[in-house]
RNA sequence: GUCCCCAUCGUCUAGUCCGGUCCAGGACACUGGCCUUUCACGCCGGCAACACCGGUUCGAAUCCGGUUGGGGACGCCA
């Protein structure tokens, strides 16, 4: 019967690019209210001017736009709704919610000293609570704070969290440079934006009691809280960047699939019973809070790779063709044919765990040189198969037809009459025409190479050989 | 230090709410084999966990208490 309509946010702060640990809240945010038809909200909380980039906003939108979590709303800017929050604070002030203080951060920060000394929580000391101050130069505006009762909230993953308000103390709500504070800017921005469900790192557990006392000192209905955990790095501490790839849009530049990091962010702390793939419309129907862990847990980059080579496999090679080229181009290709690269896609798909890992798999199909392998070169580049290069490439040449069914007639003759196995050719053949000595069936790179490409390469490694004697 | 939260294979997790069907299931990783022109893909198999201690109970991964361990928060940062 719940007839409100549901608005959820995701408030990065654009002193960062966005990392995986983001993603996935802003995953959390989109497929909850997706699946419920509400309305996502992207505010940008750039209050902190001097950690803020535009860069890192526009880091930021892009890969939110690149993992295809839409908005409906926004982006809002923090910066720029002083005057919102101001309208909050001096409510609070006039009905004598909120005082203004004039203890100097020295003062405070002598206190916190003192506190932790003792063995005690840092905590305010309430000294301007009931002097009745007016406002002054360098003069904070604090909440008035209860003293005693308890705070608490039912939260959608993690149950039932309650704080004792003297372990609270009142928290500054308007700096002395007269902006906001964060805890003052959330609250007036969630309100006024209509926001019904938090859904957060619980990092930001013990942050929501004050948040829920603003409300309450405002009069405001207290929205939904959902504090996910965090996710850990290998060595089960906060991820960051010295743990290496972290950004969302360092793995686009690897070469995963936006889904495949979705899926995987998914399944980090949430599951549906032993499934593990999920298409994005699957992800929404089947998304629930309730099937949220309680734990932190640590990002698997094998189990992304794994699933990223899985939709590499599923996908249509029209899909991967385009999403190559930007990395082909990359290795300096030029005037790629979309048929061509088709086809290369068609024969890499199932040895390719990224996209890049594809493109440098597909090189030697539209390079107009290849180099050899330095340990293949050795191994099977020898003197002893010359006879066969040789004899394998005039009946290429001669063939009256290039595709896979022909050459493979071709070599069943060529095999019978000089008495070998293909093993015997085949890697040889292969480090001659790929370079490696691992690439896909040697029958199929032949046939998207071409006669021409073939033949010159046979051509060529067989100079190559005889160079060598 | 104080407060809050958490605790199943190396990792992500199912099972925990409503004790028995769990000498604990799946996935990744690792590993043995099959397939095979290479590398992969695929297929078959293996390794591997209920943090500890007490209690409740005929019976506990599941309920209760404690211990230990981990994470988070304690800013005029967000």
């Amino acid at each position: 019967m719940n007839q409100e309509k549901i608005v959820t946010r995701f408030p990065p702060s654009p002193t960062g690019y966005l990392h995986i640990g983001g993603a996935r809240t802003a995953l959390f945010n989109w497929l909850f209210t997706r699946q419920k038809g509400g309305k996502f909200v992207l505010r940008i909380e750039d209050t902190d001017k001097a950690r803020s980039s535009d860069e890192t906003t526009k880091a930021i939108i892009e890969s939110m736009e690149w993992l295809g979590l839409d908005w409906d709303e926004g982006p809002y800017f923090q910066s720029q709704r002083y005057d919102i929050h101001n309208v909050f604070i001096e409510r609070l002030l006039s009905t004598g919610q909120a005082y203004h203080c004039h203890c100097s951060p020295d003062e405070l920060e002598r206190g916190r000293k003192a506190a932790m000394a003792k063995g005690l929580k840092p905590k305010y000391d309430g000294k301007c609570r009931d002097l009745g101050l007016g406002p002054a130069p360098g003069s904070v505006v604090r909440l008035k704070t209860p003293k005693t009762g308890i705070t608490q909230f039912n939260d959608l993953v993690k149950g039932r969290i309650r704080f004792d308000n003297e372990e609270l103390d009142d928290l500054i709500l308007r700096r002395s440079d007269g902006s906001p504070t964060y805890h003052m800017a959330v609250v007036a921005d969630d309100i006024s934006l209509g926001i019904t469900y938090v859904i957060r790192g619980d990092d930001h557990v013990n942050n929501t009691p004050r948040q829920i006392l603003i409300y309450k000192a405002l009069g405001e209905p207290i929205p939904q809280y959902a504090h996910v955990p965090m996710i850990l790095a290998p060595d089960k501490t906060r991820l960051s960047k010295r743990h290496g790839a972290v950004s969302v849009l360092a793995y686009r530049d690897m070469g995963y699939l936006p889904h495949a990091l979705l899926n995987s962010l998914a399944r980090l702390g949430w599951s549906y019973g032993d499934q593990e793939k999920f298409t994005k419309e699957e992800l929404i129907e089947k998304f629930s809070l309730k099937n949220v862990g309680k734990s932190a847990g640590v990002f698997n980059a094998d189990k992304l790779l794994d699933l990223n080579a899985w939709y590499i496999r599923n996908s249509s090679d029209e899909f991967l063709a385009r999403e190559l080229i930007p990395f082909l181009q990359q290795f300096g290709l030029k005037g790629l044919e979309q048929q061509k690269i088709k086809e290369a896609v068609a024969t890499l798909k199932p040895r390719s765990k990224t996209l890049l890992d594809m493109a440098e798999g597909a090189l030697f199909y539209f390079q107009e040189e290849i180099t050899y392998d330095k340990k293949a070169d050795d191994k099977f580049l020898k003197s002893d198969i010359l006879g066969l290069l040789e004899d394998i490439r005039d009946r290429l040449e001669k063939a009256s037809e290039f595709n896979q069914a022909a050459l493979e007639k071709i070599f069943v003759a060529f095999l019978e009459d000089n008495e070998i196995k293909l093993k015997k050719v085949a890697q040889p053949l292969r480090v001659a025409l790929t370079g490696k000595t691992a690439s896909p069936g040697i029958f199929e790179v032949m046939e998207i190479l071409g006669r021409k490409k073939v033949v010159e390469r046979l051509a060529k490694v067989i100079t190559h050989i005889r160079s060598k004697a």
